[in-house]
DNA sequence: AATATCCGCAACCGCTCCGAC
DNA sequence: CGTCGGAGCGGTTGCGGATAT
């Protein structure tokens, strides 16, 4: 038995809103703020569905929206936050002051997802298309045929959308070729030329951590941090080799839904600096000791994270045996209002 | 100039989440 | 603890304007 609709879709009205429907919400909400907004079209006198009214007022009438084109920094960090946690739009729309969620998520199916095919970027992985293709050929455990047929369907997809050269070529700004870089992702960046800098292995690893990438990498961990928004390179690359080249059961995905990562964002899409999340963090009423602690704590998470996955422990495991540690090592940031 | 096609955006739909009871 | 109902989320639809033929 399902839920019985929420009004009388039959006699409400739908479709476009009028100048004097959106006066009627305005004034209804000037003079009783928002909230339950079922009761909102008999008070307001408006024949529409509470619902209808709600999704008005936050897309639309908001006095607070953006009404304008998004900047190429809206862009960047918009690209950035979807590589790391996907469409959760209204966790992206969050740190974009003035966007809603809708606007977000279509000015990504109508822009962004075209801008990064053409830059021969999967949307959805956010990796080169090549390697999307190289992962589905290897995927193992699924018969040949199944990956034959999934790879048909990919090449299609990306012939149609001009994404696959049909013949090895250099891509832009390089002398590799796609297929080279592939081929060699598991150690060299793979770059194109691109107005964007996407948040990558090169410029969240070394700066989230550090500590810890000092101690299991002799890699470069440089800590320099790149600013968003400059014309960069779109780099690329397998972050399995660089941090964890002894364990293969590592997933980069993991890491980015982490809030490791997630600290490592600020609302205006700049990667911060150790120096300002410890300021952050101090004006935030953490003490030194706690700030330390955080840093620490996030420096090594990674490492952690790889270690217990690398010792056979099981994802959930991991996940419950952090949530220990860290119950034990901050109760006083994990009261009723952090969020976790 | 008329028609077809494309594109962007507002709005809708169905579902989940979460607090109140 | 289960149910109810409001709020919110993400995917999808459809309208209207812009552009191509």
């Amino acid at each position: 038995m399902g839920r019985p609709p929420c009004c009388d879709k039959s006699n409400v009205k739908r479709g476009l809103w009028t100048p004097e429907e959106d006066a009627k919400i305005l004034a209804y909400v000037a003079n009783h703020g928002t909230g339950n907004w079922t009761l909102v079209p008999k008070k307001a006198g408006l024949n529409r569905c509470g619902k209808s009214c709600r999704l008005r007022w936050t897309n639309y009438l908001r006095p607070d929206l953006k009404h304008d084109n998004f900047t190429p920094q809206e862009e960047e960090f918009i690209i950035n936050l979807h590589g790391a946690i996907g469409s959760r739009w209204s966790v992206i729309a969050s740190r974009l002051p003035g966007r809603t969620d809708n606007d977000v998520k279509n000015y990504w199916n109508t822009k962004l997802r075209k801008k990064l095919m053409k830059m021969g970027i999967d949307p959805v992985t956010h990796k080169p298309v090549s390697q999307v293709l190289s992962d589905l050929g290897s995927i193992s455990g699924i018969p040949n045929t199944t990956t034959t047929n999934q790879m048909a369907f990919v090449n299609k997809e990306l012939v149609m959308n001009n994404m696959l050269p049909t013949k090895t070529e250099p891509s832009a700004g390089s002398n590799k070729s796609m297929v080279e870089h592939t081929q060699e992702s598991q150690v060299h960046s793979w770059e194109l030329h691109s107005p964007y800098q996407v948040l990558t292995t090169e410029n969240v690893q070394p700066h989230v951590f550090s500590e810890a990438s000092s101690s299991t990498s002799s890699s470069s961990s440089s800590s320099n941090l790149t600013q968003l928004g400059s014309p960069q390179s779109y780099s690329c690359q397998t972050p399995r080799a660089q941090i964890a080249p002894h364990c293969s059961s590592f997933d980069w995905s993991d890491f980015l839904h982490s809030d490791s990562f997630m600290w490592s964002l600020n609302p205006s899409g700049l990667v911060q600096s150790e120096a300002e999340l410890s300021n952050n963090a101090k004006s935030n009423g953490h003490d030194h000791q706690g700030v330390a602690a955080i840093e620490g704590c996030r420096g090594a998470s990674m490492e952690y994270q790889i270690k217990k996955q690398c010792e056979g422990h099981s994802f959930v495991d991991g996940i419950l045996d952090r949530d220990s540690e860290l119950r034990a090592a901050f109760p006083e940031f994990l009261d009723a209002s952090f969020e976790y």
